[in-house]
RNA sequence: GGCGCGAUAGCAAAGCGGUUAUGCACCGGAUUGCAAAUCCGUUCAGCCCGGUUCGACUCCGGGUCGCGCCUCCA
């Protein structure tokens, strides 16, 4: 039995579905207007992680992650490109699916735009203001009345009264309560809008995603899940909004992933001491990565370095090699059926039934790689393939693995490896160890380990 | 000021009221022409102070320190 952390609760809970056999889980992507960083790849690759493991748990899941592509920071980076929002758009998207792509991380069921529900999200504005819960402001705003809404607050533990808007923002002053958040904004000058009854304007970032999910959702689905940050305020005014107009309970399960840090610090934007994903991509294979972000579990904070990543590489690579060495039995790319009876397969699903353990999860993968190290059982090397599989892990050929070199290097060819493995086999079988070392010695200073082997020499990157 | 999370060996990171987590690094041995990889073995833990218990890293209370949210942020 699967039992997920639920946000809202501050508890483990078992995980049942609204219908019996599916799942509904939205979860707030990306608002594209630069390159997806580290924390970014944090959300893409632990939610596509739980998004297998529903699929692998037999259930039927609809996963949707929205793409946010109007807001002021979109507005204001093009207007500074001097390009149209269009254009910059989907440039970002464009990267955003390269960087997911190379994370190994699966398309989502659906990635709606926020420009493609303006009309959506109308109809839910309209809704609240007859619910009573919205008002348009002098300024022309429309805004959401937290005092309204006597559940506001749920979702992160915090009360009105407790909350200190403008402490370190100046407040809006038509708003009615400092907290109120904006559901319609009225157009500026330059800038996009849309017609609406309450005037030109655009929506307000929050009512995006209640009105995404409930058109492509329901209202009332299994799970929402997003970045730590997003619980207060996005989360809670979405809670506000979806339950508010539709007058029923939103979301089942609420779940958020850590942060990223650097040197103990969240990494963000703000800060500017993030890393972007395809920078790091040039110095480390995105699968080291990938792994990086599952040896950890999603709600730990997870503190980057390169000493880090050296690390998952050389943990990664553990497992390569305990595939390498029994992999002859084995064809590449053929999808592996996992055998659940076999007791390595049984504690991979209670780490991950025990809301998505994966450091645990992994731990098993080394016990599986040293007990193929000792037997070369080719049923181990499937369950391991095949566990790995479901974390989207150990997917490619040991070897091209092991060799891959980073983007950012291109040195040492594959051609000029190989023949002088060749010499210092010749150097070798007349015994002459001295010229043979000093070729391992040259290729080993260009990063290239050989390891003498039954069946010959092969060689991998250090 | 309010709310929340965390503190595990050299580093990273889990579970667990009593029995080896796991990975990297280190040390000893096997293997190897020598290495590498692999295997076997060893060493290295649980912020502090109390309490509960036959027994606590694990539960409870109190400290200390760190981090996050309360502003856009994954």
């Amino acid at each position: 039995m699967l039992k997920i952390y639920n946000s809202l609760a501050r508890e483990k809970q078992a995980f049942v579905p609204i219908t019996p056999g599916s799942v509904r889980m939205y979860v707030c992507g990306m608002t594209v207007y630069d390159y997806c960083h580290l924390g970014h790849a944090r959300v893409l690759v632990v939610f596509d992680m739980v998004q297998r493991w529903l699929r692998a748990s037999g259930l039927h899941v609809t996963y949707v992650r929205n793409i946010t592509d109007i807001d002021d920071k979109i507005i204001k980076r093009a207007h500074d490109n001097q390009q149209s929002i269009g254009e910059l758009t989907a440039r970002f998207i464009a990267c955003m699916d390269e960087d997911a792509a190379a994370l190994g991380v699966d398309k989502p069921d659906h990635e709606p735009r926020a420009t493609a529900y303006v009309p959506q999200m109308l109809e839910l504005i309209g809704q609240l203001e007859r619910n009573g819960l919205a008002y348009q402001a002098a300024g022309g705003d429309v805004n959401f009345s937290v005092r309204k809404f006597p559940d506001y607050g749920k979702l992160s533990g915090k009360s009105i009264d407790d909350l200190r808007a403008g402490d370190r923002v100046e407040v809006d002053g038509a708003k009615e309560d400092p907290l109120d958040f904006v559901l319609w904004k009225t157009a500026r000058e330059g800038e996009p809008s849309w017609p609406s009854p309450w005037g030109n304007g655009r929506p307000g970032w929050h009512i995006e995603c209640s009105a995404m999910s409930s058109e492509l959702l329901g209202k009332h689905f299994d799970i929402h899940g997003g970045g730590q940050d997003l619980q207060f305020p996005h989360h809670e005014n979405e809670i506000a909004q979806s339950e508010g107009a539709h007058r029923c309970h939103f979301v089942n399960y609420w779940m958020h992933n850590g942060f990223v840090r650097v040197a103990d610090e969240k990494m963000s934007k703000s800060l500017g001491n993030f890393f972007t994903i395809r920078e790091i991509l040039k110095k480390y294979d995105p699968e080291v990565l990938r792994f990086f972000i599952l040896r950890a579990h999603y709600r730990s904070p997870l503190n980057y370095s390169d000493s880090h990543l050296d690390d998952a590489r050389q943990a990664l690579s553990r497992l390569y090699t305990a595939l390498k060495a029994a992999d002859a039995a084995v064809k590449v790319e053929v999808e592996v059926e996992v055998d659940w009876h076999e007791p390595h397969a049984q504690r991979f699903k209670q780490a991950m039934n025990d809301d998505f353990n994966t450091p645990e999860a992994c731990a098993v993968l080394f016990d599986l790689a040293g007990e193929i190290n000792r037997q070369h059982s080719s049923a181990l090397v499937s369950q391991l393939r095949g566990l790995a599989g479901l974390l989207g892990l150990l997917k490619r050929d040991p070897q091209a693995f092991l060799q891959a070199a980073p983007a950012s290097d291109g040195e040492t060819s594959v051609e000029h490896i190989e023949a002088l493995i060749a010499d210092r086999l010749t150097a070798k079988q007349r015994k002459d160890y001295g010229a043979a070392d000093r070729i391992r010695g040259e290729l080993q200073a260009a990063g290239i380990i050989l390891e003498d082997g039954a069946s010959g020499t092969t060689w991998r990157r250090s």
